[in-house]
DNA sequence: TTAAACTTTCAGTAAATATTGAAAGTTCAG
DNA sequence: CTGAACTTTCAATATTTACTGAAAGTTTAA
């Protein structure tokens, strides 16, 4: 197997990883794209390499620039755009896992308060279980999500190992 | 706001966080109804209080039943099924933190070996540029998903708490 | 200021995913 | 056995999500 059709396969498993979590299916092969090219790309030729259309590569482009694990790129002489990974994994995961979390969790996050707001009063029998199972929710995302935090503001190499030494 | 209306905050609430991490909307909804329900219920009630087709209640259970965070409960005298969710939210995230890992992580990492296999004598420099990049997202992987496997075999608490220790 | 070169938008269309509900299957009391 | 009470399946349909590509917008060199 050549290494065109090696890219070409990773790019396809990512696209594939990324559907399943709900990233974009484009989204995620156009930064596998990146990742393996060693020069900086233009939309076209991701547009080509990808078969997608101006539209759909603009679109991904714009989004993987938003969560910032891309940049652009300005090439001398050339007015066209064009982009480079970040490579640093722990980078760019960290980003992501943010981004997902301040999206997705402190929303779920606030509405849990204010259930246990509302029913913290409640003597019912069935108000007070209904206290504890959103309270339960509450506090286990809460100390993940605290312990998440910790991880993504130190440096990669040094907490994860330590968390091995712990772990094992 | 009473107890019926915040019952129904929860569920729409826990149905939309699942749609975004690629969970079935109708699937969340279940569990978060019966992770709310004091009583066991059954199809049927599922059924009215989702206004969901009985099909749809069907598959529903039948996913969570396979993801081991619900379980059928026989009602003396009656021969409906009556289901019951796992309420001890440990158990049930980590059911499903390993499912996905199993279901989603091994394929990536199986597929990043063999691209590891396949370009490990590529002498070009874009060759091992490549080699490179795959290897650290592969190693990357891999220590996460074994803290996790340690993680999940571990008690709740215990070992949260010392990470959390750890991480101040 | 102009127009060529490039980027972005968005309405229409296609593809993927979820849902329904009627029909088929199963179980069990009588 | 039988059939009433329930559960499961799956083809048809609806809904959601993603993609296209032409048109509009922007930038820059001359």
């Amino acid at each position: 197997m050549d290494l065109q059709t090696s890219k070409q396969k990773f790019i396809d498993t990512w696209g594939s990883l990324g559907s399943e979590w709900g990233i974009n299916k484009s989204v995620a092969q156009v930064q596998a794209l990146l990742l393996v090219s060693a020069e900086p790309i233009s939309t076209d030729e991701i547009m080509e390499a990808l078969t997608i259309s101006r539209g759909n590569a603009n679109m991904s482009l714009r989004q993987l620039m938003d969560y910032g694990i891309i940049y652009k790129k300005v090439v001398a002489g050339d007015r066209k755009e064009y982009f480079v990974a970040e490579k640093d994994i722990w980078k760019w995961a960290v980003k992501i896992a943010m981004m997902r979390k301040q999206k997705e969790i402190e929303p779920v996050m606030n509405v849990l308060n204010e259930l246990k707001e509302e029913t913290k009063k409640d003597k019912s029998a069935d108000g007070k279980e209904f206290y504890k199972t959103v309270n339960d929710i509450h506090s286990f995302t809460d100390q993940l999500s605290s312990l998440a935090d910790k991880i993504f503001s130190s440096n990669r190499g040094e907490l994860l190992i330590k968390l091995l030494k712990i772990v094992m």
